[in-house]
DNA sequence: GCTTGACTTAGAGTTAACTCCAGGTGTTAC
DNA sequence: GTAACACCTGGAGTTAACTCTAAGTCAAGC
């Protein structure tokens, strides 16, 4: 699969997939006689692997060192389980503040429409007085 | 309060609350005559605010229009609140997202176990064989 | 009165992660 | 066979969000 069908197919640029070869994220792809990249189903997985991972923040240079880890093979195992560990422990306390943070926006935004209901009110009311007024009454 | 005493209590540096300040963040905070910045209870709240809201990764621009916008008073209400509102639907989306890479983690990291457990075991049956060689059975 | 330490500013430097560019090559369509 | 197009490289540029530096001011302690 060339460069820029894995680009769109995982809406990845492709300057990206090639910087992330470069700086050895993602291990070498084969390239045909001419040089063109020629992503395999293995490159392909990783490239998903390293999708899912970067969206949720995780640093390039711990995954660079994950995947290098994988490359040399099984002796590793207890390294990159570590590193796992360590990465998906700092992901569940991201996603604890960004819970706080929720809460605080749904509380303010329920706080706002409050006002705005308020607000409403007080413009009906003058409505209302004018109305009266008019009439008289 | 002064600016050091803030930056303890908040976990914030000093340079980050001038730069906060100097880029619009951050109201203008009072000074003493000397020309030194003493922190309201006002902007003790902002800066709690500014720091929940960063700290789950929302785009300094958009805080800073946000500021600028309760510094306008009540005829901004409806446009903060649609700004909470979108700042809000980004950040359950990128904890969605963030949701999603936890489980593949959690996922491998069991996967790592119980590899770690079967190379453990073929440890022990090694063990074992040459127990059983040198006992001779 | 002088040193020390906390504060001030403007502006330069850093970091992570891309993103773009110029110049070149190979393949395909006409 | 030549134009258009997708690919290649090395290296420069960009962006967001800080972070640091140099040079200066001020208050307190000895």
């Amino acid at each position: 699969m060339k460069i820029s069908h894995v680009s769109e197919q995982w809406g990845i640029p492709v300057d990206t997939l090639r910087y992330y070869e470069r700086i050895g994220l993602l291990p070498t792809v084969n390239r045909s006689e001419s040089g063109i990249r020629d992503y395999s189903e293995l490159d392909l997985r990783r490239v998903e692997f390293i999708k899912c991972m970067r969206g949720a923040g995780l640093p390039i240079e711990v995954l660079a060192r994950y995947m290098d880890l994988v490359q040399q093979g099984d002796s590793t195992i207890e390294a990159r389980k570590d590193i796992l560990i360590r990465q998906r422990a700092q992901l569940a306390a991201r996603m604890a503040e960004m819970q706080k943070t929720l809460d605080l926006l749904d509380h303010k935004i329920e706080v706002y429409e409050q006002k705005i209901l308020e607000k409403e009110q007080v413009i009906h009311q003058l409505q209302m007085d004018e109305w009266e007024s008019v009439q008289g009454i």
